[in-house]
DNA sequence: TGTGTTCATGAGAATCATTCTCGCATGACT
DNA sequence: AGTCATGCGAGAATGATTCTCATGAACACA
């Protein structure tokens, strides 16, 4: 009901994509495409530029991985599956995923109490980690 | 301690900032810079595209204007200067500003339990309104 | 109210991320 | 192995935003 998923692609498995997932699988943190691009392109895999989009997009369509739209470049990172949020160091870049069942209600609640329907929300929260405030 | 502000650079009156702000004033909703930049021309008043980017970028420094960054291109609206999140309608764009005293709570507490400082955070619901859910 | 200094404007070029095009390569399935 | 749709890559195209720089307008002050 939420996700009607009419023409259900079927996904190739190539050494492309695999090297896409297994780069964000070692990360930890958000990441633009252009920086994927780069490092694997260090590691001597290579892969297109439009091919590293291609690939991410796949992967954001199949839940397995999130966007975040800073100014100008989107940052990709691998995710869990499950509904969440990010905690997001603006240093370092360093992310944990937080769950947080009430802001699921009350952002439920106000979207009712103001006619609002079919409702999704993003939240994502920014800020210093530890590692970072102290070594500055 | 929030906001030094120490350039504080004194902001010059124009006809075009005027006319930028003044035409958010009448509108209800987020709109793009191009979209703003056509309506002003529309109204005959001669303004150019780089100058409504710069009246935009001044008022969202200001604290003025609030801006909404979807896919690719940024929208922008006259905001209260108060802390608040958006009930936006992703069908024809009406915008409730809704404030949530718990959700800022939950983020300095979440950001505190994993050592996190300085925290900020954004959430915008989006939904479809009551008007446009009963026009389909 | 004149006048100079300084900041703002505007047209178009430049930049930058992202997407598209299209010919070729390669998975998946028989 | 053979077929064939799908994915790939390089570079062009797109589209939003920013920059450049010569000209114009605000503001401070006499």
């Amino acid at each position: 009901m939420t996700r009607p998923e009419p023409t259900e692609a079927p996904r190739r498995q190539t050494r492309q994509r695999s090297a896409v997932l297994a780069l964000l699988e070692q990360l930890d943190g958000f990441r633009t495409a252009q920086d994927l691009h780069a490092l694997l392109r260090e590691r001597g895999e290579a892969v297109g530029l439009a091919t590293v989009y291609r690939a991410l997009q796949a992967l954001v369509d199949d839940g397995l991985v999130d966007v975040l739209r800073g100014d100008g470049e989107a940052a990709y990172r691998r995710c869990s599956p499950v509904h969440h949020h990010h905690l997001v160091c603006r240093s370092c870049g360093r992310t944990v995923e937080v769950a947080d069942p009430p802001v699921e209600r009350w952002a439920a609640r106000v979207a009712a109490e103001h006619g609002f329907a079919d409702v999704q929300h993003q939240l994502e929260v920014f800020g210093t980690c530890a590692a970072c405030t102290t070594a500055r």
